[in-house]
DNA sequence: GACCAACATTACCGTTTTGTTACCGTTTTG
DNA sequence: CAAAACGGTAACAAAACGGTAATGTTGGTC
């Protein structure tokens, strides 16, 4: 999960900040003083700041200067009742990302912040692990134990599927038209072969799969946890 | 030098924000209208977009999707009369990541514009190093242990945006989109045939490649580590 | 014009992939 | 229990795919 870190004095507004974010499925750490919200930022490493400008000992001009100096480079998002021009620019240049001024509306922070975390996610791959197994779609790599295995297409495509939908019974049907495409002249008896030849590759006993599961008249079930 | 592409279909404002931008020391493109802008966008790749909101014909949350469908991830910074948060909000969720509203100070937009070049510096080197090879993209050059090598000029694109997605699986078309420009009608085995010549200049052993992978179906991945 | 380099396209070829079939053991059903 | 249904899988032929040499095209230089 994602963790959001609030470094606000007005303990009214760090809670309801606090709710905001948690209610939108944030892990948050709360901080309300600039000393203890340094810490936390170079403690736990989250993946967002929320800075408040006015706090008391340490500001958060400086707080952002001094995360930036320790090349802790994830965004910062400042918060303000100032609406002065040279502020913004002075927090912008010390290395925050956006400002915001008060009073703000909730949600255009929750959007503003979303965003960055965003842009963040979309920069890591996608990587699904399984057992000693890792898939990484963005790569186009499976690798066991950090050795790389040779997949066809069909199969890599097969085993994505299969790992986007952990735990869920899949037809024949939905993984033809998933896998295959649409208009796929493809039988059914073809997603059995695949699935055969997928078993023999990661399978450590094709014969007692533990991870891609037969279920009779239905289809499949990728299940690395399930023994049945 | 960086490139900063404005879309803005009032004159006034257009010539007032190239001038800004180009008395900041960026390279300015400026576009009247959606359709024009977009194609920009697509043709010149530039570091950072102003996109104004209200513009004729397409407007600029449906640029704004459209360039994210692309793959193009350059920062957004959106421009606008209305305040509207639900406006805000959606222009955010589109993939935008700021949002200023008219009247804005020139100063703040130039600040929040540089907030996110300083950023995207930050994050991209221009010398790449794999194996023997050191790649300056910068001085456009590179060489094999010290030893200078000669590349076509589009070997050396190509080579640069491998580089530049080391890891990472690339199509065809992400490679021509990116390489050979969004307009260009080259075909898809072109990009066969340059790959075939880089790795005749840099492979130590073309047919058993170990920079440039082939991934059936899909098409090429740049991994010096992966020996696969 | 002749020449040349860069580039796009094409065609041919070897390799890999893939859909299907057939056969077999196992499980379910009546 | 026997028949039927079902899935596992080896084998095979057709199709798809990528490597690459040859060919055509363009644009620049002498």
């Amino acid at each position: 999960m994602e963790t959001v870190l609030i470094i606000e004095d007005d303990s009214t507004m760090l809670r309801g900040l606090t709710d905001n974010f948690t209610a939108a499925g944030y892990a948050v750490l709360a901080a309300a003083d600039g000393e203890a919200g340094l810490n936390a930022a170079l403690d736990a490493r989250p993946d967002l700041i929320i800075l408040d400008i006015m706090l008391p000992q340490i500001n958060g001009y400086e707080i952002c200067r001094l995360l930036r100096k320790e090349k802790l480079d994830m965004p910062i998002l400042m918060l303000t009742a100032k609406g002065e021009e040279s502020d913004i620019i002075l927090g912008l240049n010390l290395g925050a990302d956006d400002y915001v001024t008060k009073p703000f509306s909730r949600k255009e922070l929750l959007a503003r912040a979303a965003a960055f975390l965003r842009r963040r996610r979309q920069q890591q791959t996608s990587v699904y692990q399984f057992g000693n197994f890792t898939l990484d779609l963005s790569a186009c790599s499976l690798a066991q134990d950090g050795r790389p295995m040779k997949l066809s297409p069909k199969e890599f495509k097969l085993l994505g599927f299969f790992a986007a939908n952990k735990g869920r019974a899949l037809t024949r049907d939905e993984i033809l038209n998933n896998v295959w495409g649409y208009n796929s002249f493809a039988g059914h008896r073809s997603v059995d072969r695949f699935v055969t030849t997928l078993r023999n590759k990661i399978e450590p006993d094709p014969h007692l799969p533990i991870y891609i599961h037969t279920l009779r008249e239905i289809g499949y079930k990728f299940d690395p946890c399930d023994p049945e």
